[in-house]
DNA sequence: TCCAAAAAGCTAACGGTTAGTGTTACGGTC
DNA sequence: GACCGTAACACTAACCGTTAGCTTTTTGGA
């Protein structure tokens, strides 16, 4: 990631990229589950268990930036400006976050989560893994002196702000109604009655 | 449910209700992984395939009251007294429920589901679908003008509202903040500036 | 009494996943 | 430059949840 990291590393990068590239061009050719990991295997040219030992499961082939996601709310979080407060924050990168998700290049890929099961809930399973990271980002801040329950409250209706965001007919609308109650639940956790920006519009 | 119901749906049910008991005595003796339904099967003499007509997974064995919890959470709305505010019924039946999963003879189940990822991924797809309903229930009330983006929004925030609770050292206090969040967050949605109680506490 | 249908059963398989066991290729060390 | 420990990969064979296909039993009503 950094530099040149050894020629060992760059070939395991290349055969998980290869893995992961083979494994999305036939879920979209043919659909997630007419695919099986055996044929993801062989057109990838590994074995299955290389390919389990660099995906956990089938679903998490489709979920391969999982990682990027999580560390972007975190960072949201602690690498803000400041004196930048948080709820504003967050919802820039929300905002970036859905735009992407909803951009036209990726609306083959949402489909195809929107139509498997068990894609739609191996991404709430991650979703809660990622409310969970930003409840700890939050909690950490030492300009924010929230409670445990307060901190995990506002990271899950962030993170379900992303999902009904990306799932709405108008995902910058609908983004804007539910970021201003989140504003207003943000507010009443402030001990010392801080302000965050607009509450009731 | 109504009246007897004939011998066939009662012997029906008993079936159900037998799978269900033998496979949580089993899963709570030997550990949900170390039990195969082939053993849940045999140890309730129906077939792997009667089971499974019964129980859509293994997972939901363990969940067998699914549909209840539905049921009383979108009750919730839709029974409430005519000029009863919206949240706090929804707080009630959310406090009901969370005392119901905190009692003395639940833990050794929750502890149960704690530890199995299949378990908790699929409660949590489960909490989807619950707060589908509730956004459902709760936008189809005459007395709340609210878009479609604030009462999915609001749903969402309730079932966190449970899901924060129930693994809260203290639920009770924990219910009282979360909740106090949500009041707040309800408010910005009335178009008319309607109360809705005690929002900054 | 008998029939249609629901419920339950049996067998065999499919597909994701893992354990066990080697084999190869690389990076650091002498 | 040879050497060794280890990480990556491969192969086989199985486990386990789940389903399809088909038969048998039970039940409610004609």
């Amino acid at each position: 990631m950094t530099v040149p990291p050894g020629r060992r590393e760059r070939k395991k990068a290349a055969t998980r990229q290869k893995i992961a590239d083979t494994a999305l061009r036939l879920f979209l050719e043919r659909g997630y589950d007419a695919v099986g990991i055996r044929d993801v295997a062989a057109e990838a040219d590994v074995a299955v268990t290389t390919l389990f030992s660099h995906f956990a499961s089938k679903e998490a082939l489709v979920f391969e930036q999982d990682d990027d996601f999580e560390q972007r709310l975190t960072q949201a979080v602690t690498d803000r400006a400041p004196d930048e407060p948080l709820i504003p924050a967050l919802r820039r990168e929300i905002q970036s976050l859905v735009r992407h998700c909803t951009a036209d290049g990726a609306t083959p890929i949402w489909r195809m989560i929107d139509e498997s099961p068990a894609l739609r809930e191996y991404e709430e399973s991650m979703r809660l893994r990622h409310a969970e990271s930003l409840a700890k980002a939050i909690a950490a801040d030492p300009d924010l002196s929230q409670t445990t329950t307060a901190s995990r409250t506002i990271a899950r209706f962030v993170i379900d702000a992303y999902s009904l965001a990306r799932e709405a007919p108008d995902p910058d609308a609908a983004l804007d109604e539910i970021f201003r109650m989140i504003e207003a639940a943000w507010a009443v956790t402030c001990p010392s009655g801080n302000f965050t920006g607009t509450v009731g519009q």
